[in-house]
DNA sequence: GGCCCGCCATGACATTTGTCCTGGCCGCGC
DNA sequence: GCGCGGCCAGGACAAATGTCATGGCGGGCC
């Protein structure tokens, strides 16, 4: 018998693939939870044989978890389920020790076999974005140019920026404007786009 | 035997509602499709009793489809089903003749529930929702003012949006100007993420 | 020790952005 | 007819933004 973690936020998301889980005959779902700093104490309290994690999580990132899980709980295998294909993301996610990294598009089917496969020891990563996350090289970002472009997502002021991060409005600037040419963009919010959608933040 | 359409593009998703509703004895899928453009087609060669409708989708929006469906298939009726519960959303999708709301928070439970009381003619809505939908008034931008606004998404310049829409740059600021002023905040980024939170877009 | 980075800050500067005002053109309602 | 509002454009101005140069501090690495 597998047993199994899901952790997901939409609430029907979670309740079908439950089921849907729920329904092969050698799966049982012992924990299911839609925030992220519920994942490593469910964890540790059931003991699952894998962990099926989002990425956009309240509360922690299903990245941070999987790290979490290898520390604390490392007979439990690591499988990332996330609506966004990111470089950055597959990349963070076998530094924090996944074992598997799947994409919401594509059939379900696949997802049963994913389980199977990741617990038999093989590593199940679409190719595509496999390739996609090499070509695309490592996060040039520092620390901080990455603090400081993740608080102007909202169309922030330099000023707010600086205010949430403890920095001088002038640093800010600074920092904006290292991001801007790291990322090849003409201001800030092309590259906060320009980060996301490498999974730099 | 309730016929049912269903239009989701996340694949994962999409076939995890099929086996969920195929499993109910009274169910059947007789559509699935991936693409907003792909809805009317199918509907009116499958002729289903309801739709099940995500809102964004590639192609052609779930709003415009629904609309489409209540002029072309009045027999069919129109269930929304959203990640969003933006106010804005609903208010339209009421416009567009929907029958049902639902987000996709909340339990799988609810879902074929739904169809169910839809189909015996009652309507389906979030009553929080509604609540918000109500409070939070009509979409105050004209139709220039969004389009410049959705041009603006993405970290455009002035010079880009006016290229886009095809106005003078001058034009475009003081679009731009007079929606931060209805929106209440204090710059395009802003205006942009409040419009979007409203479901004006 | 010297060198390279990352980190933090300031000042100066050009450009962009947001605001306000003026003006003209339409269509609609009273 | 008149007023109102949406649409389009331009000018003038203050504020915010992006760039660049300069400097100090600390930690690694050879």
């Amino acid at each position: 018998m597998i047993r199994l973690l899901l952790a997901e936020d939409q609430g029907m998301m979670r309740g079908a693939l439950a089921l849907l889980l729920g329904l092969e005959e050698d799966f049982e779902i012992v924990a299911q939870v839609g925030d992220g700093e519920e994942i490593l104490p469910k964890a540790l309290e059931t003991e699952p044989d894998a962990a099926l994690l989002d990425i956009e999580l309240p509360g922690r990132s299903g990245l941070d978890a999987a790290a979490d899980l290898r520390e604390r709980l490392p007979g439990c295998r690591v499988l990332i389920l996330t609506t966004f294909g990111r470089p950055g993301y597959l990349r963070r996610a076998m530094e924090a020790g996944a074992s598997g990294f799947l994409v919401k598009d594509g059939p379900v089917e696949e997802l049963a076999a994913a389980v199977r496969r990741v617990l038999a020891g093989e590593r199940v990563i679409d190719p595509a974005l496999a390739a996609a996350a090499l070509s695309a090289g490592p996060n040039p970002l520092t620390q901080r140019e990455r603090d400081v472009l993740a608080a102007a997502v909202d169309g922030a002021t330099v000023a707010d920026i600086a205010a949430r991060v403890h920095l001088s409005p002038a640093t800010v600037r600074n920092y904006l404007s290292a991001a801007i040419g790291k990322t090849g963009t003409r201001n800030r919010m092309e590259a906060v786009r320009a980060a996301r959608q490498n999974g730099w933040l």
